[in-house]
RNA sequence: GGAAGGGUGGCUGAGUGGUUUAAAGCACCGGUCUUGAAAACCGGCGAGCCGAAAGGUUCCGGGGGUUCGAAUCCCUCCCCUUCCGCCA
């Protein structure tokens, strides 16, 4: 949520923010609104303190035995403007409040300006591509014929875009869970959560999920609850509501499965583990004072970079243009894999500073030294998302009999597996 | 699911219709004293909104009601604790 001080202040920077976004919204209803709510409010505060002065003779006045009737009388039809002015106000907030939840955030001026993801730009690519002296198989002829995932059973259970892992393969999945907590608790200094997988209607306003991308969420309607996109929303809402009491930055790490509808991408990337309605992810998420949101921005990238790394796999980073930054984010890099078997490169993490935006809308803040309260900064970044990378591995680490070799710095965690290989006989 | 008891500022906790402008303590900040620290003493110290400011207004889990006036009375919902039931 933006401010609404800073929008009544510099319209004509938000109007231009908004643009550069491809965004459009009724600014002036909004100023319209606001300046009748505090117009509005000046007059009924002004009742109400004469309300509060006359109650207040009254209670004199009844303690000396006198008769106080004719004060009351007045109180009453004061009250009676007091009530209607306050429902007016009741009006006009939940309208402006509407709407300032459907306004996306502002994004940094650093941001490239653009309309698509066609205005990205490439930050830096790391590690080289590996040259091939066979055709790479796609991901999933590697699984299925290694015997990892059965999508066909997955999907008589659930529907397409659901994965069963299977044996080696529901292992392999585990592993790659454990070794990226295991990093960033132990050596990038996150304290690990695992938090509730269903959240309510106000964590996922908190986050901005909603009011906006309801239809892209699995909701569960008996009790108005929701299950998690991303690890972001039931960990940045911890602490929602909240003066935090605890010391700057607040790193968290969580892994948790995250379930979309994809909505608007039916169709797309039907084939295989690169579009899930449920997949597994480990999320990083830190709570940070506003002055140095944008060096903890590149903190946080480098930690989800050291998993590739790691794991010597070839990414590139991307620096989002203004058109394809999400709803709430005001600067973003997206960290992408090489897929050999796709020939194409596969986001695997998305790191993102959202000011303001977020703990506005949560009402997070801390207390600076010896001040008043204040919002703190939100970031978050998958560190990473499961599925692709998972693709990633077996289709960049396949070999010609169509075995898996294993990434060293995993092997530890598949009692010291070096390869995956076909099953003698299924 | 049933019954009972609770929900007050960062924390503990008083407050059952009218100077509550929410007591007091702890924590915290400043000062005195001290070589320094501690202790002691003195002072300060909730949040939101409106306002240029002075100041005003709202907030005692959420919502609604009674009243001239509600932390306090009534209704309703949520959450917590204990007991019972069910259950991995």
């Amino acid at each position: 949520m933006l401010d609404l001080k800073f929008i009544r202040e510099n319209p004509d920077a938000i109007r231009q923010s908004l643009a550069n976004r491809g965004s459009t919204v009724d600014l002036d209803a909004i100023l319209a609104l606001d300046a009748e709510r505090r117009q509005a409010l000046q007059d009924v505060e002004r009742l109400k303190q004469e309300r509060n002065a006359s109650s207040k003779e009254i209670g004199l006045r009844k303690r000396a035995g006198e008769d106080t009737e004719d004060i009351q009388a007045t109180v009453r039809a004061q009250g009676e403007s007091i009530a209607a002015l306050d429902q007016r106000i009741r009006v006009l907030e939940t309208e402006l409040e509407d709407r300032l939840l459907t306004i996306p955030n502002r994004p940094a001026a650093v941001a490239p300006i653009g309309p698509d993801a066609s205005g990205n730009q490439v930050v830096k690519t790391v590690g080289k591509p590996r040259r091939f002296d066979f055709d790479p198989l796609p991901h999933v002829e590697l699984a299925e014929r290694l015997g990892l995932v059965d999508f066909g059973r997955a999907a008589k259970i659930s529907g397409a875009g659901f994965a069963a892992y299977t044996g080696v393969g529901a292992r392999l999945e585990r592993a790659l869970v454990q070794f990226m907590l295991d990093i960033h608790t132990t050596e990038h200094g996150y304290h690990e959560i695992s938090p509730p997988f269903l959240v309510n209607r106000a964590a996922m306003t908190g986050t901005g999920q909603l009011p906006k991308m309801a239809e892209d969420m699995y909701a569960v309607p008996a009790d108005d609850l929701f299950l998690v996109p991303t690890a972001e929303v039931p960990v940045t809402n911890l602490f929602r509501d909240e003066i935090m009491d605890r010391p700057l930055p607040v790193k968290l790490v969580a892994y948790t499965p995250c379930f979309r509808r994809e909505a608007g991408a039916a169709g797309r990337d039907t084939r295989g583990l690169i579009r899930m309605h449920q997949f597994d992810k480990v999320e990083l998420v830190k709570f940070v004072e506003p002055e140095t949101s944008y060096d903890e921005l590149e903190d946080l990238l480098g930690h989800a970079e050291t998993i590739l790394q790691r794991l010597e796999l070839p990414y590139r980073v991307l620096e989002l243009c203004t058109g394809d930054l999400s709803f709430a984010a005001a600067r973003c890099y997206d960290i992408e894999l090489w897929a050999p078997g796709q020939n194409d490169w596969l986001e695997v993490s998305s790191c993102s500073n959202f000011e303001d935006f977020q703990a506005r809308r949560a009402r997070i803040r801390y207390r600076p030294e010896g001040g008043k309260p204040q919002f703190v900064h939100t970031l978050n970044g998958s560190g990473v998302a499961l599925a692709r990378l998972y693709v990633a591995i077996l289709e960049n680490y396949q070999n010609a009999d169509g075995s898996v070799t294993v990434p060293a710095a995993l092997r530890p965690y598949l009692g010291g597996l070096e390869r995956i290989e076909s099953p003698v006989s299924t």
